[in-house]
DNA sequence: ATGGTAGGTCTCCTA
């Protein structure tokens, strides 16, 4: 039995916020980092320099412009299959076995657009399709020791958000979107993060650039999340909320859980 | 009610 610390970020743009990775390996001090939104080619992928950070072991999927997902481990892992999500090639999960044999998926579902409507907007059908799929997929194949982390771009419960009522006809949480991610989530996995933080009290892991002061509108909402399956133990979590003033920063913020694996 | 900011990139798309 040992623990196992796992961060996820959406950074929004790896190379661009490198020098910020060393500020939360001090403050989160994890075992592995999942990253969202990393924003580079394979081939352009910066190893050495991640690699220079402690974190050995590293598997990525990127594109050029958009998206893209990371693991990067202090142990080794095994890269496990993931399904073509909507056939669209996207570089939007990557999962691997981390040695003592957790296993971990890393997510970036689609942001959906701004009208909640998918006979007028495609985007926010495909939002929808993905997260079905991801559904039926672990429906089919329950998952055991796992955890699942990342950028899923919906907040589901109340207080999730800063305003339930004037949120819900907003994309990333309109009913049918959070029942979507928690019929997915009723699937095998528990949301690691609600263990922690009782559900009348507010929960945020994202603040929008489009505010002057995020901190004193906090207009807040809960996209990003940690969920594990019940053979695992949730022992503590963090959300480094100071990271939003951090200069140049992303507008999510990290998250941290440690389990007992 | 509206517009606000940020990143990547053949100038507008995505968030």
């Amino acid at each position: 039995m040992s623990t196992l610390r796992i961060a996820t970020w959406n950074i929004n743009s790896l190379r661009l916020r490198l020098k910020l990775l060393p500020g939360l390996i001090e403050q989160l001090r994890p075992d592995v980092i999942c990253l969202q939104e990393t924003k580079v080619p394979d081939e352009l992928f910066p190893m050495a320099e991640v690699q220079a950070l402690g974190f050995a072991h590293v598997l990525h999927w990127g594109m050029k412009g958009y998206n893209g997902v990371a693991i990067l481990s202090r142990l080794p892992l095994r890269r496990l299959d993931a399904p073509d999500w909507c056939a669209k090639g996207d570089c939007r999960h990557i999962s691997a076995e981390i040695e003592g044999g957790v296993s971990i998926h890393n997510f970036y579902v689609p942001a959906g657009g701004d009208v909640a409507d998918r006979t007028v907007n495609e985007k926010f059908g495909h939002k929808l399709d993905f997260i079905a799929q991801a559904r039926a997929h672990f429906a089919a194949n329950r998952p055991t020791r796992s955890v699942l982390v990342g950028d899923l771009n919906i907040a589901p419960l109340e207080h999730d958000v800063w305003s339930h009522k004037q949120l819900l006809d907003v994309v990333s949480h309109t009913p049918v979107e959070t029942e979507g991610l928690l019929a997915w989530q009723a699937e095998g996995w528990h949301d690691a993060l609600r263990q922690f933080v009782p559900l009348h009290e507010k929960l945020y892991t994202w603040w929008s650039y489009r505010n002057r002061d995020w901190r004193a509108s906090n207009r807040g909402r809960r996209l990003d999340h940690v969920w594990t399956t019940p053979d695992l133990t949730a022992l503590s979590h963090e959300i480094l909320v100071d990271a939003r003033d951090w200069e140049q920063t992303s507008d999510h913020v990290p998250v941290c859980v440690e389990v007992r694996g």
